[in-house]
DNA sequence: ATGCCTCGCACAGCGAGA
């Protein structure tokens, strides 16, 4: 089965390329970030009308997650937003099961700029995750997290175009690259890196200063596997191609593939 | 050092993204 993490930028303004990309890999399961719209306009028409179901959790403007299921099961739903502070507002965490796999969609505070509370935010809910994350593992089921983890893993030239240019961002932090490290830690496994050890893998590009046309981009879109669901990884990637169509996003989808 | 593009909001630039 295919699994995949795409940060769409817009839910709404990436309808048709979504659709396409629906329609041309048929994935089984796809874990949407930056929906960028409130619950109630999330396209649950269109969705189903393309051959999938979802579960979303929706916020007016920005954030938003989905998990989408193809066929006519709609993933369960397991829980909205993480546990550990009642009073975050921002939708950014949904976890569903699809066919026995658990499945979070993640999309985790950029946190720039460094230094204000935007940081001190990111760090924090990095935190939640990694207890919640912890939890999960304990569960010793086939469970991804799969998401914009707004994280450089390492500053090697394999997951940023130029250590040097993002030196001072939040994504490439010794404290977001660290609190990266401890969840993988816990003993999940980095699908990307697991396939591809060696050589550059990026998932964005920026949209300004033609970052794309001379593949300025770096690895920030994740999907780390529990041992069980990792003992089923056939392979994983990036699909590249998407980035470069109209009206892209500045993510390319993002997939593992798991024996069945 | 800042802006570069893009999106959503709301209808004029601006916050947010990364």
């Amino acid at each position: 089965m295919k699994i995949v993490s795409y940060n769409v930028n817009g839910i709404r303004a990436r309808a048709d390329r979504l659709a396409e990309y629906l329609a041309e890999q048929q994935p089984d399961i796809v874990c949407l970030q930056e929906l960028k719209c409130a619950d109630e306009a999330f396209p649950a028409a269109d969705i189903e009308a393309a051959g999938y179901r979802a579960v979303w959790h929706g916020q007016k403007g920005f954030n938003g997650v989905a998990i989408l299921s193809r066929g006519d099961t709609a993933p369960t739903l397991r829980r909205m937003g993480l546990p550990g502070d009642p009073d975050d507002s921002h939708s950014r965490y949904i976890e569903a099961e699809v066919d026995g796999t658990i499945v979070a969609s993640i999309y985790l505070p950029n946190g720039n700029p460094v230094g204000t509370e935007k940081f001190a935010y990111k760090l924090a809910w990095f935190e939640r995750l990694r207890l919640h994350a912890a939890d999960l593992l304990r569960e010793e089921r086939a469970v991804v997290l799969a998401g914009d983890w707004n994280v450089i893993p390492t500053p090697e030239p394999d997951d940023v175009f130029s250590a040097r240019a993002m030196a001072k961002d939040a994504l490439m932090q010794p404290e977001s690259r660290e609190a990266f490290r401890r969840i993988l830690h816990q003993g999940w496994t980095d699908a990307i890196r697991a396939r591809h050890p060696d050589g550059p893998v990026y998932t964005f590009w920026d949209y300004t200063a033609g970052c794309w046309q001379r593949d300025a981009g770096f690895r920030i879109d994740h999907l780390l596997l529990s041992p069980i669901a990792a003992d089923r990884l056939a392979d994983a990637g990036v699909d590249k191609d998407y980035r470069g169509r109209e009206k892209a996003s500045d993510h390319a989808p993002t997939w593992v593939r798991l024996e069945a």
